[in-house]
DNA sequence: TGTACATCAGTGAACGCGCGTTCACTGATGTAC
DNA sequence: TGTACATCAGTGAACGCGCGTTCACTGATGTAC
């Protein structure tokens, strides 16, 4: 027998209409998903949206006010989930196995790009042009850094450290200021050790999807590891 | 007075027309590109082009038989001019200053980035979807790794090497089969390094470009030039 | 609990636009004899 | 050198298409009393 009625659960307030709302929003960008994936983010269309929906193009006015809306959230969705993606893999490690956690969210990076290869372009590839990112994707888009620093930091609370380089001043205070705005202990120099290896990460794979490396590298997924251990070497990982 | 009158020039074999001809091509590409900077490589449009030349639309067609063939030759143009960029900056060095060849490369592909970030976009961003790159793309999409490759060898040439990598078999094979292509002494672990370090090259750039550093670096240029010393470092140079 | 009203979701037509590509055509330029 | 013909460059109209966005509208769902 049921127990007393609950209160109104967290995840729908409103009642049924939100509930509803909350699912066809859901709808929405996962048809602009799929769309994206056949034709790229020039080729969204809110009418094929609705098309795909069996609704009409103008009903999906009452969920995203134009188009750049649209775009933007499948770009915030993109943005979490590949930081999930690198999260959940990281979170799987041995916390003392550095180098490790750096392959798995590296990974976990990679895997996320191959399933999803049109997001991954509408996040790290060419920016849609005319098209200016609002603020909501600055907080999302720091997970994967933030994650890269945090296992870097802790490798380095351990006393794993690597070789300090001598940052140019103006690199010098650009990290500085990076440092306090992130409260983390990681030296300047490691901090520049670090986002070396985001942006060799996030070149890696685009070299690989975006077919740089078509006909010279067949083992991606072992070239790809390889470089995430050397860039761990370096990191003193 | 003149001497005897030449036989027909080289360039213009084929008398007036062809010179014509060849000068209409030309500015219709430099329209094309002008129309891509403002809209990107999505926006590129044969009617907008021929708008801006004066001329009907269906004239461009006398030159392009389609907007996708007038897009493969503005990706061939790019892959040239940047590749030209990057060697004409690295000849300036003296021969035996290997990281300073290295530096004046990337300097070289970094400067005609910022000057052409469309083009930039157009070679190294997300690919063109629907686009497939002809053969034509590969041959000048290959002169800056080669130039990378030619300096890194030169310097293992004088005695300057780096540490050894231990490669997976398969990272072994691929760049065993690169190195036996493009016949170069390398062996497989140099050959590996400079690899990455070409990846990070265009990584930094990419993420500098596409914006994924603002408000976090301000001296881009520092920053850049940081990067490629410490790679060129990595690599023994 | 029942009713009156406000809010909301979805419709279908329309506006105005630009696109790639084709086609039959007109003159001008080049070529062969 | 002069003429007849072939090739080429460029035109303008048309085809058929899809797009983003707006608008007045109809029912259905929710809210206040």
């Amino acid at each position: 027998m049921p127990a007393s009625p609950d209160p109104q659960p967290r995840s729908a307030p409103a009642g049924v209409r939100a509930r509803v709302r909350e699912e066809l929003t859901r709808e929405i960008k996962a048809a602009a998903r799929k769309q994206m994936a056949e034709s790229g983010s020039a080729g969204l269309s809110l009418r094929a949206v609705a098309r795909e929906l069996g609704m009409a193009s103008s009903a999906v006015y009452r969920y995203f006010p134009s188009r750049d809306e649209l775009l933007t959230a499948l770009i915030v969705d993109a943005y979490s989930a590949v930081a999930g993606a690198a999260e959940t893999a990281e979170a799987d490690q041995p916390r003392a196995d550095f180098s490790g956690r750096w392959l798995a969210a590296a990974q976990g990076v990679r895997g996320w790009a191959q399933a999803n290869p049109q997001e991954y372009a509408l996040i790290f590839g060419s920016p849609v042009p005319g098209y200016r990112a609002p603020q909501d994707t600055i907080d999302p888009a720091a997970r994967i850094p933030l994650l890269l620093i945090q296992i870097v930091a802790d490798a380095a609370a351990a006393g794993q450290v690597a070789p300090v380089l001598e940052l140019p001043p103006s690199v010098q205070s650009d990290l500085a200021a990076l440092r306090a705005q992130i409260a983390t202990n990681l030296d300047e120099s490691t901090l520049a050790r670090a986002a070396m290896g985001w942006m060799q990460l996030v070149g890696s794979i685009s070299f690989e999807l975006f077919g740089h490396l078509n006909n010279v590298i067949h083992g991606y997924a072992e070239y790809f590891d390889f470089q995430m251990e050397v860039v761990a070497a370096e990191l003193g990982l």
